[in-house]
DNA sequence: CTAAAATATGGTATCGGTTTCATATCACAA
DNA sequence: TTGTGATATGAAACCGATACCATATTTTAG
């Protein structure tokens, strides 16, 4: 492919005149400039970004690192996200883990060696310890000492749906989530704090007839058979608070398949609020993230980190989405 | 950041030396390699991939150009595109177009000045001629002259909707789908063959009682109003094909709302089979694409085009997906 | 014991740009 | 006419690696 060589050569310059042209920097005659600029489209001159990165010290590419990125919430935060960053100029490197936590570790390592200019970074592995500050990094939902972090507001989620399902003055309450929740989980994220908005409200308001159902989080996936296993126990419950829209799919389902009717006998909230374009059968009753507004916040507390600026902690508010099954 | 001259420097040998080492080529004397060895651990030092990139002539880095990764169908194929690029070493970058014939351009132009080692295209736009050979491209659902595409058997797609329907012997049939389908489109994608092999099975079974609706195409996202509209004039019809299950979810719930049960009274298809986590109503029936394996083939095509070696179109079969709504 | 082959290492050009510095020309004011 | 600042341009260092070539040392073969 032609080089900027190439271009002075046959326009009869050096390539810093070539280079001041093409960065319209410092002085070019008129003449010359014409002449360079005739030349480039002639033998369709493109510069090598790779050669400018590696003078500027900086690739302007982010990358991001997520679980599973066909993840209905996911997938719309990395759009989101990716949107954002094309506004600023930047391109974005996308990588699965899978939330395997020596991948995690490897892709770092390997987006270093490859000098990417920042890092979104959304896991639930306890990799604290490896990350070092040589590269700007943002967290999503997960606080690490010394990074930026943006979530949603997770405890006013859990207060609204405790608020919520206590308006039909219920007789006993459920919440179903993954193990991440539990009390003896080591790794504490923001979503941890959805139950505990939940869990607190039922508590100021003294209700205490309230279960937990804890399943095994595996690649963020809901372990259908578990849940309904689970479930067949609590039957009796009148509201169910789950930790995603997808688990409120399966409980909606097993309820119903037990003869339940949603929301009449049982109401269930769900969280996310993500639309998908099949839920054709109804719109489930969930707390809504704002994705977008998520997205537009961790690209530019990255960009200000990366621009050595001040950066802070960003909790922005969800909504109550009023759908059919609560 | 340390450099291999860093490394060279405290190890008393020359910077040949060092890349000898690291890239475990040519000959080194053990004790060099090992004190050079521990000097990389001692001082932290990463190659420079920017460099590498720079002398190599190539990035493995893979561009993915597409509408909107956000959409359900192409979220899935993304992931499993990245992962199947993962196993060959490279990265991938993820490029939204939005549909937008400009952006599509500029993003190519954009790509090509970062030297991405290649492409993979998925747009239903009108920019063949702007393509040049030198960059390798490997094109999904569509055909462009000189670049090797990958698509599912839509034909054979349509094919069987049309068999299935035409089972229960029904007085009318309709199809759904956009106005890139329509007979005076000018633009031709493989999902042309959808309408295509439903319309000619029904002429080879006699069958005739059949309608077309299209709608207005914009953003891949389905014109929820305009659909709902057009069928007003269609609720006699005993089966429907729709192009995607996006636009079957919006039927039924059309449908339904008229008063009309699926699929009791009214038998309906969908396109592509994906399993979405929040479709708790049902099952829709569907045609499913193979999206692993159409992703596994987009990046095995891409590396032999990038390789030089041979490559082939690919049109891998579809599968028949009975669900509960026909 | 010597020539040839294998081992070991460093210098340097190169990839394609940016940027600093030196030099040259020009216009204009003193 | 000459000094000065603005304009114009090129040479060369540098970014951080790879790879070729030259040279030096050691090993092996004859």
């Amino acid at each position: 492919m032609a080089s900027m060589k190439e271009v002075a050569k046959r326009a009869g310059v050096g390539i810093a005149t070539v280079s001041r042209v093409i960065n319209n920097s410092g002085y070019v005659k008129k003449e010359t400039r014409e002449k360079i600029e005739r030349i480039i489209r002639e033998i369709e001159y493109v510069p090598n970004e790779i050669a400018r990165s590696m003078t500027r010290q900086q690739t302007q590419i982010i990358a991001f690192i997520l679980p599973h990125s066909n993840h209905v919430f996911f997938s719309q935060l990395l759009y989101h996200v990716e949107n954002a960053l094309y506004q600023y100029g930047y391109k974005m490197m996308v990588c699965n883990s899978g939330s395997n936590k020596e991948k995690e570790l490897d892709l770092i390592r390997m987006l270093k060696n490859n000098r990417v200019d920042g890092l979104i970074l959304l896991t639930s592995n306890d990799i604290e310890q490896y990350i070092k500050p040589n590269l700007p990094i943002v967290s999503f939902d997960r606080r690490f000492k010394g990074l930026p972090f943006v979530a949603s507001d997770n405890y006013a989620g859990g207060q609204i749906a405790a608020e919520v399902l206590l308006k039909n003055h219920p007789k006993k309450l459920l919440f179903i989530g993954d193990d991440a929740q539990g009390p003896l989980s080591t790794i504490e994220t923001e979503v941890t704090k959805r139950r505990l908005g939940f869990v607190e409200t039922l508590e100021k308001y003294h209700f205490s007839n309230y279960e937990m159902i804890e399943y095994p989080l595996a690649d963020l996936f809901v372990p259908k058979n578990y849940i309904e296993q689970q479930l067949e126990a609590h039957l009796d419950a009148c509201g169910i608070f789950c930790i995603s829209d997808m688990v409120a799919e399966v409980v909606i389902k097993k309820l119903e398949a037990s003869g339940k009717r949603v929301p009449e006998d049982v109401k269930v909230i769900g969280y996310d609020g993500t639309k998908s374009y099949l839920n054709f059968g109804r719109t489930i009753t969930s707390i809504e993230q704002p994705i977008q507004a998520l997205s537009k916040c961790l690209v530019s507390t990255l960009i200000d980190k990366i621009r050595g600026r001040e950066t802070e902690n960003t909790i922005l508010p969800i909504r109550f989405i009023k759908g059919e099954t609560a």
